[in-house]
RNA sequence: GUGGGUGUAGCCUAGCGGUUAAGGCGCCAGGUUGUGGCCCUGGAGAUCGAGGGUUCGAAUCCCUCCACUCACCCCA
């Protein structure tokens, strides 16, 4: 028997609803704040990846899927849903001459090559939107704001924003360099992980969890101390920005993220009781990323959250969403002629804009009924070989029991 | 990649050494020569995750593998 791949799932009709419920929460926060959808590739050159999303990052390292496909090329499954493939995009459409920033959002899958577990899959759906082309932090404030709006729209709860700044490539150095000198004594006590993140990523020294790391991670200096003066004032507007816009946001100096491309802004979703999976959504400024992918340098900006995590989030607190509806009409049908015609007024009721399913098989009105029944379906027209015989069907209404025997032409009435 | 937990029909579960593996949900059919939901009756559906071992005898004990799951790393 063959089964779904390690990592992924079948998203069957029942759980269709939490789909279709968050994918329009998407588009209309979307519509709101005038982003517009834009759909990439599945897979890309897997040198985007690793240029991108940085060469000694988690996910470039041990979780992409690369493959070479018959031609030679190297390829990648995205790792990310959108912001690399964005900026790729941006490149290669010369979106620079549309009107600055260009505002788009994605939605779709990415796939990591991970041990799965609660929330965490190989392939999971990413909402996410980019602003490129200003650098302007009322536009990090916009897209905030955005991400908390589509949690608050969603009806979800319990959450909050983390916030810090990780300063640019000027004022990186002397923070990184003061990052190791207060590390320097203690690389004895850290845990294995953090000697090597010393030598090969310092900044990520922030996000361990490990306990030994905790007191010296926590007496760590804080890169908003090193900031520069642009930086400085970016991080103060972006922050007045959030208060004025009412945002909750908790500041944390640990908070860097495992990408490579953020620079200034990053911030988190987080779930408010820190479950395992720490993060909904998550984002940041990225100033550096187009000219890093050989384009004229243009600012960005932008986040992603994860589709999957929404869903638990909405099913754990027992968030309604919408059910899909039925269709309106089921047609029983007995005999060779019955079917005919059942088949006949299918068509004709669909061709109007009813939504109709019709009995097939050789089963009893019976078990026609039970399955109408349990389809939900409201109403069901019954053709046998009486009806053939005089052009009339017998409307049974599934709620109240009643039915009425009509000709076929006030069938069609009722259901223009 | 590392650690823990779990594997009995589509789903949930009983059985934990002894003859044909039990029940519930769901599905199908009958109880009404053309009428659903409730009830009653019946049926289909399981190589008891796989392989090996112990034993007169294994779903049950042991070993190996696999899968699922939770957690770590890290992220959505």
């Amino acid at each position: 028997m063959y089964r779904a791949p390690r990592g992924t799932q079948d998203i069957l009709p029942p759980e269709q609803p939490y789909w279709r419920y968050v994918e329009q929460k998407a588009a209309e926060i979307c519509r709101l704040y005038g982003y517009e959808r834009i759909d990439l590739p599945m897979f890309e050159d897997a040198g985007l990846f690793t240029r991108g999303v940085g060469e000694g990052t988690d996910i470039v390292e041990k979780e992409m899927y690369v493959f070479e496909d018959r031609g030679g090329n190297s390829l990648a499954l995205r790792p990310e849903a959108g912001t690399a493939s964005v900026c790729r995009a941006y490149l290669e459409h010369g979106l620079h001459n549309r009107p600055q920033p260009v505002r788009l959002f994605y939605l779709g899958p990415a796939f990591r090559y991970d041990r799965p577990q609660a929330g965490r899959y190989r392939q999971h759906h990413q909402f996410g939107c980019e602003a490129i082309g200003d650098a302007d932090p009322a536009l990090d404030a916009e897209v905030i704001d955005m991400a908390w709006q589509f949690f608050v729209s969603l009806g979800l709860g319990r959450f909050k924003i983390v916030l810090n700044s990780i300063g640019c490539k000027k004022c990186r150095p002397e923070y990184l360099s003061s990052l190791k000198e207060h590390y320097s004594p203690h690389t004895d006590e850290v845990c294995d992980d953090c000697k090597v993140r010393f030598q090969k990523n310092p900044l990520r020294l922030l996000d361990c969890r490990s306990p030994q790391c905790q007191p010296i991670a926590d007496a760590a200096p804080k890169s908003t101390d090193y900031l520069c003066a642009e930086c400085t004032e970016h991080y103060n507007d972006v922050k007045r920005y959030l208060g004025s816009l009412e945002i909750p946001f908790e500041e944390n100096h640990r908070l860097v993220r495992g990408l490579d491309y953020y620079t200034r802004t990053v911030f988190e979703v987080q779930p408010e009781e820190g479950g395992a999976q720490s993060s909904l959504g998550g984002g940041g400024r990225y100033d550096m990323l187009i000219e890093e992918l050989g384009g004229k340098p243009a600012p960005g900006i932008g986040f992603a959250t994860g589709i999957e995590r929404i869903i638990l989030g909405l099913q754990k607190e027992i968030v309604p969403v919408p059910s899909i509806s039925s269709p309106q009409l089921f047609i029983a049908n007995m005999g060779h002629e019955a079917r005919d015609a059942a088949l006949k007024l299918s068509t004709t009721l669909r061709r109007n804009g009813t939504a109709v399913i019709m009995a097939t098989g050789s089963r009893s009105l019976k078990a026609q009924l039970r399955q109408a029944n349990n389809l939900n379906v409201p109403r069901v027209a019954i053709i046998g070989e009486d009806e053939v015989k005089t052009g009339t069907v017998v409307l049974r209404d599934m709620t109240t029991s009643q039915q009425e025997s009509m000709p076929v032409g006030k069938l069609l009435e009722l259901f223009k």
